[in-house]
DNA sequence: GTTCCTTTCATGCATTTGCATTTAACCTCA
DNA sequence: TGAGGTTAAATGCAAATGCATGAAAGGAAC
């Protein structure tokens, strides 16, 4: 294992970073612009809307999406709050539930896609030349590639994303 | 102009989006059991060891770093308690100042790189194949090309790298 | 059943971020 | 000089995030 990366990894890695944050606060712009909810809110609603019966766990959102469980906790508030998702009880599992999409949801997600669409062409497709897409995308799949089964589920049990610190929640450190 | 992105472009940025979140938060989660501070001060204090004198002005490392001018301000105050940077006064303009890194701070850039160093090279370095690297870094270095100028002043002056909501700053919408 | 551990989800509290505004210095132009 | 606009930086307040913990159900071992 090497401990020095190599130059080209780091710059790599520098603008992976900074390519992510340039795209993605323009294109949350755009949904700002005009008036709509953050992306956040879109990766719920998409998710949901290719689940069947447009319903999931939150525990299912959270490991889809990377969320923290803390985050999608609350994300689901808000976006239950704002009339776009519902809690359902869940008959088979007493300490679960599920979150189910309106049909204003369906509507929302739909909504914000006349304006992502055209946001990520601008933001992204309209930057790369003619096959560089395809090449970068299957580029960046290296680097999400799954982790381990295991590695997935202690992440999720902590902070999810950015999993903070090591320490595992309980004594099994 | 496309308004549809093509589906490799839709591909590619929500690879995009993933792939740096994920080695993000790896990476973050390694500082923080290092018992490092966050990333955002790897940066400040990078920028500032290169600086002439160690010394850069907050609106220069607002524009360097695609921060906001409000999280800015806060980063220093919580670096200049933290002791690894001071706030100088700027002669050339009563209304700016300087903000120095400190011999601590300087200490904590070397510190902190030996963990994240490390770090870039587990994962982003060891998921990619040779050769991947460089490509990786000039595919990305076309997202992240320079704005123009004048979108960059305006990019600053409101919430920088996020700047959500077109509406100007006073008047001048 | 009872005990003990695990999983799912919520929440109090502190920190951080975002937004809007304020303060003060600078700059232009007449 | 001085009026009007611009730029640099800080900050009050609200919203979002992170961390730790709590509460309740599931499940395995006895």
């Amino acid at each position: 294992m090497n401990r020095e990366p190599a130059e080209d990894v780091v710059q790599a890695w520098a603008r992976l970073v900074r390519a992510a944050q340039t795209a993605q606060s323009g294109i949350e712009a755009a949904l700002k612009q005009a008036g709509l909810p953050p992306l956040a809110w879109y990766d719920v609603l998409l998710e949901l809307t290719r689940a069947p019966d447009g319903m999931l766990r939150p525990v299912e959102l959270e490991r889809r999406l990377l969320l923290a469980q803390y985050n999608a906790s609350r994300l689901i508030d808000r976006m239950a709050r704002a009339g776009l998702v519902a809690r359902r009880a869940c008959p088979e599992d007493g300490r679960g539930q599920f979150v189910a999409i309106t049909s204003d949801g369906r509507k929302m997600q739909r909504r914000i896609w006349r304006v992502y669409g055209p946001a990520i062409a601008e933001h992204v497709g309209a930057r790369l030349d003619p096959g560089d897409a395809g090449t970068l995308r299957d580029l960046l799949g290296k680097l999400v590639d799954d982790r381990t089964a295991g590695a997935a589920q202690r992440a999720r049990r902590r902070g999810g994303p950015e999993r903070k610190g090591m320490t595992a929640r309980k004594k099994n450190v």
